[in-house]
DNA sequence: TGATGGTATTTGGTATACCGTCGATCGTAG
DNA sequence: CTACGATCGACGGTATACCAAATACCATCA
């Protein structure tokens, strides 16, 4: 079983086998490929990905803390259910959670890392221009996770990557949100960052994520009303 | 093996045997009984709770997801180390999210929820006064899961309940702190959530985490140098 | 003294089996 | 035809045993 990833940073770039079962069923539960409500039964999953159960197990109660997997005590795990109440919940607290580091990374943030915005933005850009809609709402959750590691808190960033599986699970409902008023957003909270400007990034990212939660939770209620 | 709780909640109050070992280890490690960069071998563990190895491996690492424990890859588990840069870390998040709860809570709790904090707050101040710190470090950590769960966002509360072992963990080191001082902060701020004060609730709860921040980051400083 | 090699320990992972619970189904009684 | 109850199968929760790989420790040798 060859876990070599290319990534060639000094030693092996190990992953254990729960890690990669846990991002499989994550990308399909993101994907919409396993679809809320749907059930993970523990023998099958292990079967079709060729592991044992119990490695299956210890993927889904991992999901299960991202909140992409919901656990009911002896009667198995489903993929969580589109509830757009949970959806308003989770922008609540993405909002306080990333104007309070937009804020720190503003008074912490180093050149590499605003260098890293401007990779992770142009890299998205590209990516809406050429249409791949999934490609651009990854690497627009890699430019929040960015900001988010640029606070200098790690706590905060492990908080959010918890949540980032859930929110990408949202934005991947319909097509794909209004890409172009993102990037923009983006190019104007990097501009208080590079300027440090601390009060500036934390309402913009506030505003930003406000932004986006309105279509988002729209498409939730669509498409929980529509059932 | 009786796992009847007295809970008398509608249906049996059903803990798996991870969650009855995760609880089992986290109190040991809140204590210090479990000192913080002991090894946990899950053999050992496993024989000493008479469980498989397996559910000892599955608590190991929920707690990890709390931070009370540190994964090593291929070489284990150990307690967490105490570092005052993570204290630090924790302070600042937990000031982020409980000032946004308090806010949310002025304005969304209920006239049980207020009964709730007042029961909490009594119970507290009693167990400071027969000198019960361990009681009353618990029933304080328990007063701020009410106000954060009272804020009607579920989300806030599970990634609070997430964060509130560590917190314990760091109150529970040298002896009480200023237990009075707490009481009289918790006064202030039910009185501005039951006059839903969303603007004094969110900053007398900044105000009271920060105050608590010193000393605790203080001490945990001092036991990092002394070793 | 320092490098080296071997050995014991421990994790990561697998296979397998058992039990208890839950839900569903089906048959029977009213 | 409905309602209730017994049965059964599916599946999660747990235990045990085993293997492979990696680490840590220790002893030996140059």
């Amino acid at each position: 079983m060859a876990v070599t990833s290319s990534e060639g940073t000094l030693g092996s770039r190990y992953r254990s086998l729960r890690e990669l079962v846990c991002d499989n069923l994550r990308d399909r539960i993101i994907e919409h490929q396993l679809a809320p409500g749907e059930r993970l039964v523990e023998r099958d999953l292990a079967d079709a990905l060729d592991v044992s159960r119990i490695v299956v197990r210890e993927a889904i109660h991992q999901l299960s803390t991202e909140g992409l997997v919901t656990i009911l005590p002896r009667r198995g795990a489903q993929v969580a259910a589109l509830d757009p109440v949970d959806a308003e919940n989770l922008f609540e607290v993405r909002i306080g959670l990333e104007s309070m580091a937009a804020a720190a990374a503003a008074e912490r943030r180093t050149d590499s890392d605003l260098a890293r915005f401007d990779d992770l933005m142009e890299q998205a850009r590209a990516a809406t221009r050429d249409g791949e809609a999934k490609r651009a709402a990854y690497l627009n959750m890699e430019f929040h996770q960015a900001v988010v590691d640029a606070s200098g808190n790690p706590l905060l960033g492990t908080i959010f990557r918890s949540l980032s599986g859930r929110a990408l699970q949202l934005f991947r409902i319909g097509q794909d949100l209004d890409a172009h008023g993102l990037h923009d957003d983006h190019v104007d909270l990097v501009d208080a960052l590079r300027e440090r400007d601390a009060d500036r990034a934390r309402s913009l990212m506030a505003d930003h994520i406000a932004a986006t939660r309105e279509s988002t939770v729209e498409r939730v209620r669509a498409l929980a009303e529509r059932r």
